[in-house]
DNA sequence: TTTTGAGTTGTTCGA
DNA sequence: GTCGAACAACTCAAA
């Protein structure tokens, strides 16, 4: 061994290009070890969710072919962080280990202790800010702390964002002498199997795949993107939340790419900085959860502790399921269980419901859409939840009730969304497809449908469901 | 320190 | 059908 290793530790940044930590691994001259660590919640981090494990299980695989073509390799080892680390480092020689810095609850003890046995053993240590436009804990107020509302947040973060160079993917990566085993591929048990719910998911993880999204959506999307977004039928969205949330792409190559894309008069400044402020979202979300670990699971705002919540398991059910008898609902759940994703106004709409309507707790929602969502990410999952429930810092206020007819009528105009993923309501007319219960029985036996067999009644009616919703949180003002 | 103004995404009611 | 106001107060930012 005649130069010691570096360990280049992958976590939530699993690209190559804008990789501070990947940078600085090949910048120090040394055989570099490309490693993931598998712990299953051995480290004491929130387990993932099935749809995360299946979305990794590519991502990982998409790195090491990447890293192949640099003439190295991504080596995966399963169990405890600390002990794959100090092991890894002696199997590699490694005298320095580099990563990127994660925030979400149980990351920085983990960290502390890795480095701490590293450095036990003579391996020095580099971290880096993770993929963010302004990490957590740089952006403050006046009195030194941390924003609580997106807006003023945002017009300083805006601000503090100098001039952005991209660091480029390394061309190659010394590699040692010899390679340390890792776990083969087929042992990771990340794809589900028996049954294998995945085969509606239509995603290609990786770096290459979220780079050609991105330009693809400059091209095509950028412009009318304002609009479009917000219209569950139509492409408008960007579709990069999940690589985001892997750090397959990170925000300061979409912040470049968006002012490359104004630049060359794709698009206007205006749809620019739609986009950059829903980026800066993330950072915002991520920014409070490092601030604040609990908010995964603990109303921010305690006065919500006692909302009369109600325990309704059938209830629950045909939420996650898609059978609350009100479309827009029901399309944006089965879109959620058979692709791993929603549409953003839809997940909005849907979340309302579980919380407003049936009344149940935001965290069963949470945890749903975290075990089905292949975007799911600690940050944004936790904060737009506790949003909508009203418990959360800035949140929406709580006599803001989606009605699930007018949010539908409103933005799924011609119902295209509706007849995709309701495809037993299709027949119906526009004009009665997002309230199948006010067609005349003539209409329904024309369009096939057949309420309570064919599709369900709704499972609450919407104006007993609101003034209940308002009662129940009446009483959080009154009761001191 | 005090005060003032603002706050992602909506709905309903009544004129 | 369209429009503006009310919803119920509270926290946070910034002058």
């Amino acid at each position: 061994m005649t130069d010691g290793a570096v360990i280049l530790w992958f976590r939530r940044d699993l690209r190559l290009t804008d990789n501070p930590a990947v940078t600085a691994a090949v910048e120090s001259g040394r055989p570099v070890v490309p490693l993931f660590v598998l712990d299953d919640g051995a480290d004491g981090l929130r387990p993932l969710g099935g749809a995360s494990k299946w979305w990794l299980d590519k991502s990982l695989r998409s790195l090491d072919a990447a890293l192949r073509e640099c003439g190295s390799r991504l080596l995966v080892r399963r169990g405890r962080s600390v002990e794959v680390l100090t092991k890894v480092a002696r199997e590699a020689g490694a005298v320095h280990a580099v990563w990127g810095a994660t925030h979400e609850p149980g990351a920085e003890a983990r960290d502390t202790e890795v480095e701490a046995a590293l450095e036990a053993q003579g391996v020095s240590i580099d971290h880096f800010a993770g993929s963010f436009l302004n990490p957590p804990g740089s952006v403050t107020n006046g009195s030194g702390e941390a924003y609580r509302v997106f807006t003023p947040y945002w017009r300083a973060a805006r601000a503090r964002v100098g001039e952005v160079r991209l660091q480029p993917a390394p061309g190659r990566l010394a590699s040692p002498e010899t390679w340390p085993a890792s776990e083969p591929a087929e042992t990771w048990d990340l794809h589900p199997v028996r049954p294998d719910w995945s085969t509606g998911f239509d995603w290609t993880p990786g770096e290459a795949v979220a780079e050609a999204r991105l330009e693809a959506f400059l091209e095509e999307g950028l412009a009318g993107y304002r609009r479009a977004r917000d219209l569950p039928h139509e492409a408008g969205s960007t579709r990069l939340s999940p690589h985001l949330t892997w750090g397959e792409i990170g925000p300061r190559q979409i912040w470049c790419a968006a002012h490359r894309a104004v630049a060359d008069g794709r698009a206007g400044e205006e749809a620019r900085e739609k986009l950059l402020s829903e980026v800066a979202w993330r950072d915002f979300n991520w920014t409070l959860l490092a601030q604040m670990p609990t908010l995964p699971e603990r109303n921010h705002r305690s006065a919500f502790d006692r909302l009369a919540v109600r325990e309704a398991p059938e209830e629950l059910e045909a939420w996650r399921r898609g059978r609350t008898g009100y479309p827009i609902v029901d399309a944006g759940m089965r879109q959620l269980w058979v692709s791993g994703w929603m549409h953003n106004r839809v997940r909005m709409v849907a979340a309302s419901f579980l919380v407003k309507h049936l009344l149940i707790d935001w965290r069963e929602g949470e945890r749903w859409f975290w075990d089905t969502l292949v975007d799911a990410d600690p940050a944004n999952n936790a904060l737009n939840w506790q949003w909508i429930a009203g418990s959360g810092p800035d949140a929406s206020p709580f006599h803001r009730i989606f009605n699930p007819v007018t949010q539908g009528e409103k933005f799924d105009t011609q119902a295209a969304y509706v007849r995709r993923w309701v495809p037993e309501l299709a027949l119906l007319p526009d004009g009665l497809i997002h309230r199948p219960w006010e067609a005349s029985p003539m209409d329904l036996h024309a369009a096939d449908v057949r309420l309570g067999e064919t599709y369900p009644r709704p499972i609450v009616d919407h104006a007993l469901a609101r003034t209940r919703a308002l009662e129940a949180a009446g009483a959080l003002r009154c009761a001191a």
